[in-house]
DNA sequence: ACATAATCGAGACGGTACGTCCCGTCTTGTG
DNA sequence: CACAAGACGGGACGTACCGTCTCGATTATGT
């Protein structure tokens, strides 16, 4: 009985604390500045979530995945093999759809502050990682199994070793200098794909 | 005239200074903390630098690069031929160097407080790019250039993407899960120096 | 709309600020000092007084005139003639009156400290004198006037200066020796009454 | 042996002191504004006095007594009658005296302030009594034990009290409304002495 | 219909952190 | 040594912000 709590509330909240998060970070995010932001009282947010570690725990768990790329699922037996170079394309195809949604939505600027924040509150960090970061190296290393079936990459491949080198630039793309820079998704493709050894 | 400035007083703070930056980030760090870190009056810190910006600044400034590992420089042609894989053992040496000193330095742990305010205060994640980063980069692609002229490595290599994916791991170590992990730098070289394809 | 202010604030800090200023003066009044002593946040003070200035001049505000002592209200006609020297027992009642009031509320203890500080700032000094100086000068001035209507006092008599010379060892007890000092009333009517000067 | 000490940084130490008295009180004076207004270094007012109580003390030792009144010396007796009111005279005279003392040099406002910190500081305000008070309250003093002695004035007369009632109007000369106020000694002088009561 | 009870926005409230300012102590170089 | 200039640590105060609380208004629900 009673008044019933309104859904739209607890969507609004969500929202403005992930935007809260993405321009603060953690600590400087502020149960109020939450409320400000989605034109809430302050006491409609706590009656939801009594700390803001509870909140911002419940944000970043409907931090949306990457979706999964279509040309990637389907098929994988290549038995007709219409496409000459099916891993290279996919690799393709997957980092670029990466770097989109790492642009696009805002779970591409609340990683470098829960990265930041990882040594004080190291729980968060491991929750967008299994949310955000385990599903996208997914991504790419289910593209690199599938190439090892196909006999296109070498069998003896460390599939986390090259999920490693291949999304460092899209993870990280403020490590270069910001003259260089966009649009190398070919140019690291094709670096980890010959390798940088003279060819034997 | 009058007494001097003692000059003890500037290291003191100056390391403060980083400490703070590493613990809290820019936005997080304030004059009276560092004034407390370095056993100092809050008036002492204001008559050198009048604002936050300002500190940071020179604090990052005096942030030391990664020193030049000494197997780099010396020789390089390798006319005897005495080592025979002279560019992948630059190669590891460079990388293990770097993370030591990231490890070890506050460096490492000032970066990603910088990156996460990257948007806020660009100025500040910009001199510490060029005054720990780009020095830590041209350290791998020293070891690259060498690799080139010595025939090592492809003729047609572009450097800058080879040092981003080499670099990847070791900066942001915290990518990977943790159970994962250390001491991958054979794994990422040996990935990136024979390529992931398939031998033609 | 909005949590309605709790009006016992008011009075709390009304009632702190009124202590604080006889303790310490106007320049040594803090608000924090007021707001310590009323047991209130420092915000609770700002939200209704924005500055000392205001804060102070509502507080002086206050502060209670003596009040009309009884005797001197009332008859004035001297009918019945059956008090002999009403005059003199009204000047008595009405000067010990003040002294009470004076050693008993903070006006006593406020007056001097805003004497002090009259040159910086006369609209204080001003306020207390028209809320509590001049109401006490007025209980003096209208049994003198009474006295003169009744025909016991000069016809010529200049009511300001004989308030001066009446009031001045009440207002200012410090003036004399403090070994001599107290509960010299009956004296000080007297001298003015019968004049210092030899009878004619 | 060494550098003698100048006396002339003792004058104009105690001058600034007298001056920060009157500007800012006991509590307000600080040995910094003491010695920035005597043209001096700070450590040439702590040479000569450890703390401000000491300084204040000196400082207050100096202020001269108001001079005596060259009416009031001379004759006394008035054998051959010559001045026909001796006595309203020489109280004109020492009051107007006793004004112009007060408003030309800084005892006049030094005064208020140690009134009002009397409490705090009770040794600063008796000092003050004695080197200030007392002389001046004797100059009224011995004029009224002359005017006894000469038959002009009652020979029950408390001179203490005559004292009181004349020196008020003088001592606290803001007491009356401004807009009153100046030039008041005549009609003080004359109602003391005439009495305010209808002459029997 | 209508009383009930919980929700909701607005804002008061106490507490805390921080930059500014000021003071007394000290440490220089100069006379 | 005296003297000024000024560095230094400490502390007080006003400002701003946050989490908790209290209010009146609103709104479904159950009788």
């Amino acid at each position: 009985v009673g008044r019933p709590r309104d859904r739209r509330r607890d969507d609004a909240i969500i929202a403005a604390t992930l935007r809260a998060l993405a321009d603060s970070g953690f600590t400087g995010l502020s149960m109020e500045s939450v409320a400000s932001r989605a034109g809430v009282g302050k006491a409609t947010v706590y009656r939801r979530w009594s700390t803001k570690e509870a909140l911002v725990t419940d944000a970043i768990a409907t931090l949306a995945a990457v979706e999964r790329t279509v040309s990637t699922t389907g098929d994988g037996d290549g038995v007709d093999g219409v496409d000459p170079e099916p891993v290279r394309e996919c690799l393709l195809a997957t980092l670029a759809a990466l770097r989109e949604h790492n642009e696009r939505t805002l779970a591409g600027r609340i990683m470098p502050r829960l990265l930041a924040e990882r040594e004080s509150h190291p729980d968060l960090f491991e929750s967008y990682r299994n949310r955000v970061i385990a599903p996208a190296r997914d991504r790419i290393a289910d593209v690199l199994r599938q190439g090892i079936a196909s006999g296109e990459l070498r069998a003896d491949l460390d599939v986390e070793l090259a999920t490693d080198v291949l999304i460092g630039p899209i993870a990280y793309p403020d490590h270069r200098s910001p003259t260089d820079g966009v649009g190398c998704i070919d140019g690291v493709v094709d670096t980890v794909l010959r390798g940088i050894g003279q060819a034997p």
